[in-house]
DNA sequence: ATAATAGGCAACCAAATAGTTGCATGTCAA
DNA sequence: TTGACATGCAACTATTTGGTTGCCTATTAT
């Protein structure tokens, strides 16, 4: 889990991800097109959203095939996010509690 | 958006989440109890949550309180998640579909 | 008034991060 | 078979990050 939240914490793997969303199973050549950075920027990108397991990649000849694995996205909704939905209305009662407070 | 990733990245700083999620409206030192950090490291820590917009803070006298603004989460929830929702399926059935050719 | 308490500020440090360049390897096509 | 193409590996660098220590300020309680 820390390692899909260390992963997502930059935006150029998140918009890597939004790419294979956009168009799953790229190789690495593609995924580069039009980024301002090289390709070993890139490649160590791709390799810490494998370790993440967010992104799984296959070998295909000499190009190196490139898809989304949505599980950990989906668990980071449901065993985090989901959480906090849950109180969600009471924290911001709270909080409109102590900003009403302020101004007295 | 950028700020609230990165602020969540840190697992130091999801578990204060956590902590206010628990009980909201912690002081300061409330929060450090049982933590192996210094108070200043985790008065850095709840600046990168504030400036995140994921934690607002009222001053009480000598004491700051902490509270949870759940909005932030929420919208990586909202914006971020669900997006990938959509199209996991898809994405499930590319990968199955890969892992089945590579035993060929 | 003064001591204790709650927190703020700034300088410093080590390790991690995001990026680079240069070169090597494996695969395909003419 | 040889050149072009796709990717891999390693060393190096600058910046960011997470943490520390030391001291200062503001508020409360005795």
């Amino acid at each position: 889990m820390d390692e899909v939240f260390r992963a997502l914490a930059d935006g150029s793997r998140r918009s890597l991800l939004d790419r294979l969303h956009a168009r799953n199973g790229q190789t690495l050549n593609e995924l580069c097109e039009g980024l301002d950075m090289t390709r070993q920027a890139v490649t160590k990108h791709l390799a810490i959203l494998e370790q993440a397991s967010l992104v799984t990649t296959f070998k295909h000849g000499r190009e190196k095939l490139h898809y989304l694995n949505p599980v950990p996205i989906h668990q980071i909704g449901e065993r985090w996010i989901k959480k906090f939905e849950r109180g969600k209305l009471a924290a911001l009662s709270d909080l409109k509690r102590q900003l009403e407070k302020r101004d007295e």
